[in-house]
DNA sequence: CGACGCCTTGATCAACTTCAAATTTTGTGG
DNA sequence: CCACAAAATTTGAAGTTGATCAAGGCGTCG
């Protein structure tokens, strides 16, 4: 897959911008030739969103669509008397949107600072209907999410809450970049999500996120740095609390 | 949508077999042409399937993808310790398989009595390659997917027992023939699943399941006949406990 | 410095689970 | 069709987990 950056890197027809771009692994832009790549280039908006903000995405009707291309997005879903659930993490390079499809009552709100490159909602309709290898790779990325919203459920549905927040760290890690966090059994991350998100994305309370976190603490599994900041000291038994799964 | 009934029942050229067929509706089937349905009409083959049998979909390498017919399927995750999960139930015209990609670890077992309508995945495949509709008709299916998933996640994480069993009644409602059900607050339901099933998809105990129920009965909201037939008398109060959604 | 946001910790409480047993339903063979 | 065994459901009592309520610590920013 870094093959594709090291031809992009030679190749003068794909445009400069997207020569490293994540979004040109994975993402949708990955399956473009590189005509199509700098057709779409001249109608791209790219832009930095802050932590909370709003991604416009599952809302507005003439809007636009969008890759990750760094941070992370939260989707959550509210009930009228307050009570939230989050219901999904994306990361780059995953698209926002979808085309040809009604919206749903999902809202999608950076959780970290995002960078996003956004495209009209038509010339991506267009792009679409010209080359199926993009709706082939839509498909795909909303098939893993619905593996991961299923994985999920059982989090939701049958794990105790230590099982919860191990479960939730131990995502946390597979997005961390293999590079840095290599397969080492000691690994560092950052948490994306304030204890209050960490809680509403596994039906628990701040408290009891706050008590598991230092749970594993005590028992050695993890060491917190700062509080957004901790270390995967054992991840075998990590996941021996997390998945009793399959 | 009757209208394609209708246009079947009087089109020679559509298969006698498939033109009263639920798939024939939003299943895969209602973007083939008639020519297409023909093709396809060689290769299948139509089964019964008995309560609890495992549906091989999700397993097999070479077997086959399947259109329901009839019945309920439901798939669930189990963890090694024999926590269940029930992750997601599938109705008529309701596609099983996934062309083109890995299969994941989820066990599809019937529900009721399910009959299908299998094909060999050769088959699909090229029908697919040869006809990209059918990809949007499965991605829009798996959006739907999706939504119901992310709709659970909410059920799952933030709801009450009693709101949980509301709920579940009231997805039962909405997958009941609105021709039987009618606008009408009082509705008549048959439950797919038994209480231990329920529990699984609820996230509860079995116990829980049984005392919640026994509570809308005893509040009036619902009436219990058989075990597994249950009667809705006030779908507006029982939507008002299930939805502090939105 | 003081206020605020965020996180942690402790004490109490409620919801749901677990354990136990009674009751009803279903399936099977005579 | 009945008798009986097995399975499913209901109900009750006690126990646990995680929620709620309350207070305090830490770090940041004006």
């Amino acid at each position: 897959m870094s093959d594709k950056i090291l031809k992009d890197m030679d190749d003068f027809t794909v445009p400069f911008m997207c020569r490293s771009c994540k979004a040109r692994h994975g993402g949708i832009c990955s399956v473009l030739s590189p005509g199509q790549l700098s057709d779409l280039r001249k109608h791209i908006v790219k832009t930095e969103q802050k932590r909370n903000s709003v991604l416009n995405v599952m809302h507005d009707e003439q809007g636009t669509y969008s890759n990750i291309l760094s941070g992370v997005v939260k989707l959550s879903k509210l009930m009228s008397d307050g009570r939230q659930q989050i219901v999904g993490l994306q990361f780059a390079p995953d698209f926002l949107g979808r085309p040809f499809s009604s919206e749903t009552d999902i809202l999608a709100e950076a959780a970290t600072t995002v960078h996003i490159c956004s495209f009209p909602k038509n010339v991506i309709e267009d792009l679409i209907r010209r080359n199926p290898a993009v709706e082939r790779c839509l498909h795909e990325q909303h098939m893993k999410e619905l593996d991961e919203a299923r994985e999920w459920m059982l989090t939701l549905g049958r794990k105790t809450a230590l099982e919860k927040v191990a479960s939730f760290v131990l995502l946390i890690v597979s997005h961390t970049d293999p590079k840095i966090a290599g397969n080492k059994e000691k690994i560092e991350i950052g948490l994306p999500l304030k204890r209050a998100e960490i809680a509403d994305y596994l039906g628990l309370t701040i408290e009891t996120v706050s008590r598991q976190i230092t749970n594993l603490r005590k028992r050695g599994i993890i060491s917190v740095n700062e509080r957004r900041s901790i270390v995967v000291n054992d991840k075998k038994r990590l996941s021996a609390i997390a998945d009793q799964c399959e």
